[in-house]
DNA sequence: ACATTATAGTTAGCTGGCTAACTAAGTCAA
DNA sequence: TTGACTTAGTTAGCCAGCTAACTATAATGT
């Protein structure tokens, strides 16, 4: 699950945006800023999000898949649903399952009824790394948004939702 | 200027959250939805984003280095300087610059006064590009965001602000 | 003046995504 | 029942980032 998007560091002034609106009438000033400023603070976070992940010797796609096998009722997944809910391909899932298996953190085991599909296991040693990195990320993640009291919390999942209502209007293929 | 970030697609479930936050107490059930929340809807802006760009040849990283050259007074920059704007290292500028050198939207110029350094210029077929692609860009995030008032887009700008301070606390090293 | 250090850019090789093509196994309809 | 289709997983090869090492040039200090 990585994801490319832009590494913005140098977002533009105000001086700026009123150029480029100068020549391109298109130009919604504000709508710009915000969207800016929206992937900076996001891309920000996964580089955090990295930095504590490595600190144990994960990255963010294996450390996730370890997460959805967590939450399986018996710590156990297909590849193709795991691939499902990272938002990867089967492809990179076979990779990342792969590394995971190399580590014995997953293992992989062959299904009886049907022997295309096999099934992914979260062994012991990967829940003991995920009950070493978990208290880590969830305290830091604690600390980040510490100076967002609840009812700015709510307000920006609500505004989330609202920009995230209009993405088809900026994918369309037209 | 690629950044590498999750690409959620499965969300945790308010119970899932529970779950995790009995066995893991560190856990802080609301900044951990507005975080991926965050990242989500980041991901799939950047994916969008991606869409868009790529229907007029382009990727993000090139875009971005013909814009940041258009903002120049004289549509010219040092390679290190457009690195450091773009938050990419020179390595990854000399690729982008060689890409957009063969399709002739830039151009190097040799420096005489310092022969270790070159500028690097937008061309008029450059220009022509970014004349083609920006109304394009800025229209459709018009749409995108026009479900959000002026208000809530400044709501927006201080929320992240007040996330991106926390940044430090998220990525410390101990 | 000349050895050291710093700076600008490039090259080589790594990584983790991706797509497309493939193997193997199950399903279904003529 | 057998040929076409679907599904699960893997493999091969591409791409755009990255780091580390390199060349060339400039600046600096003794």
């Amino acid at each position: 699950m990585s994801l490319i998007m832009l590494h913005l560091r140098d977002l533009p002034t105000l001086e700026t945006l009123n150029k480029f609106a100068a020549r391109y009438p298109q130009a919604d000033v504000t709508a710009i800023s915000s969207f800016l400023h929206l992937l900076r603070v996001a891309t920000d976070l996964s580089i955090a999000l990295d930095s504590c992940l490595s600190q144990h010797g994960l990255l963010q796609g294996r450390w996730w898949v370890l997460i959805l096998l967590m939450r399986e009722d018996n710590n156990t997944a297909m590849p193709s649903s795991l691939a499902e809910k990272a938002g990867v391909t089967r492809a990179t899932m076979t990779g990342l399952i792969d590394g995971l298996a190399q580590s014995g953190l997953v293992e992989r085991v062959f299904a009886q009824d049907d022997r295309r599909s096999i099934q992914i296991r979260l062994t012991e040693a990967g829940q003991a790394k995920l009950d070493e990195v978990m208290p880590d990320y969830y305290q830091r993640l604690r600390e980040c948004m510490q100076g967002l009291d609840e009812a700015s919390r709510q307000q920006l999942n609500v505004i989330l939702d609202a920009i995230n209502a209009g993405i088809p209007a900026f994918s369309k293929k037209s």
